[in-house]
DNA sequence: TGGTCTGGCTTGTTTGTACAAGTTCGCTTA
DNA sequence: TAAGCGAACTTGTACAAACAAGCCAGACCA
């Protein structure tokens, strides 16, 4: 279907990684090589790898032949996005129920974030989320006002927002920061992940965008300590993840 | 000198975002512009943009004009490695001293993550970090026997152990892969972190692999709640970060 | 034996061309 | 007025070619 060329390739080189083809340590074909197996140019085939170099599978340096670094599937951005997406692709089942939500008007810090104007109409919703029963994140996310009707129709115990959303008005998230740490449970953190008082959760304050580049909710996520694990790999060429002195 | 046109190019784009010339949502000039403008063929011009949707901060859909996401910076990939290089950057002055130091055989998890034989040594240090003098991460670092001697070598209080180890035997750190969730304090812990038995820290564990791919060290390390975060931006392109169930 | 050097291999950079596919916006039409 | 259409524009994919730059191993020399 309507799968580029050096996606195929990429995939195709990232089963046989993943299958053991290609042992970790061990050397990919050169560009010569798989230009003429998979009978495409050189460019494609450069293309395909630089995939696998992003996705921080492969190690690349000019002169050598490529390298495999790790063998492990990295998931898309949705998955990382969508707590039910990425649940589901992680053989889970999730659900969700919400807590609380409410209207008002957005404080400064939100409309900076949300680039609006401060003052204007946002909705806040409390949700809990839950991982094959137990209690796992809390998020307190602020939508932009704009979409605020669309998110109020959604059933309150609906599995995926991301995926109801997008059915309902065809909003896309395609742009996302987020910003990592840990923090201690308050007490209604506390009373809703059946934790105590104090414990670590780790927390992901986030901002999401749509693909036309406008800000549609931020939000502030807690994990009950020991149920998740944000997984990054980086190279000298790539450079995703930032560490930054805390607020 | 021996920058690449198209990194000269990006650099330029970037100044000219992080300089408020492009404003968050602004369109860029599209490629035949750029491509005009830089006097630079059109495959260049992409790859000089290429590299800044690779940072977040350029947004990009077929059809449509790019658009500007952020205009904060990110730092380089050294600067997540090196707690030193990293601080500098931010203006800060990094200190840190060697608790602990101490040989003996692997483990079967650090076997298999530094792709060592069960049974082969093993160099394990605790170093305490401080920023402007603050205790703020606590280091459980383990190095690979063959670069354990150099590692021993190093003055105690250095400041940059990635700077120190490449200028002793020119060890270049190329790849890591990061764990990131929260734990609570433990007794040691918070000792020497100045904070509360049981208090949230954001724990980062990280395998460093040199430019060969060759594994060189594990690290478990600790940072104070508040006083870091990290930072991730990331696009249905790019995959970055992955969320993980806890181990 | 040990170091150096060179030639072939491999990846990195750049240009050029052509077509595919998605977006945007103005114009037409019902 | 609103829906629909289409043309111009813009980004995505693919191929081809050439040279630069770094790596590696085997040959060579002291």
């Amino acid at each position: 279907m309507a799968m580029a060329r050096y996606e195929q390739i990429a995939g195709d080189l990232r089963d046989a990684i993943v299958r053991g083809e290609y042992a970790i340590g061990a050397q990919l074909p050169s560009e010569a090589e798989l230009a003429d197996r998979y009978g495409a140019a050189r460019g494609t085939i450069r293309q395909a790898v630089a995939v696998l170099v992003n996705e921080g599978l492969v190690g690349s340096r000019q002169g050598a032949r490529r390298i495999v670094l790790g063998s492990e599937r990295s998931q898309s951005f949705a998955e990382l996005h969508s707590f039910a997406q990425w649940a589901r692709s992680m053989g889970y089942r999730a659900s969700g129920a919400v807590v609380r939500s409410d209207r008002r008007p957005c404080t400064q810090s939100e409309a900076a974030r949300l680039s609006l104007t401060p003052g204007e109409e946002v909705l806040t919703v409390l949700r809990l989320r839950r991982l094959d029963g137990e209690p796992v994140l809390l998020e307190r996310t602020v939508y932009a006002g704009w979409i605020a009707p669309a998110v109020e129709r959604l059933d309150p115990s609906c599995e995926s927002v991301t995926q109801e959303l997008y059915d309902a008005v065809g909003l896309v998230f395609a742009y996302g920061e987020h910003l990592i740490d840990a923090v201690a449970a308050g007490s209604e953190d506390a009373r809703l992940l059946g934790v105590r008082r104090g414990s670590p959760l780790l927390r992901q304050r986030r901002t999401t965008t749509s693909q036309e580049g406008r800000p549609v909710e931020c939000s502030d996520d807690r994990y009950r300590a020991g149920s998740v694990a944000f997984s990054i790999r980086n190279s000298t060429s790539t450079n995703p993840l930032v560490r930054r002195t805390g607020d």
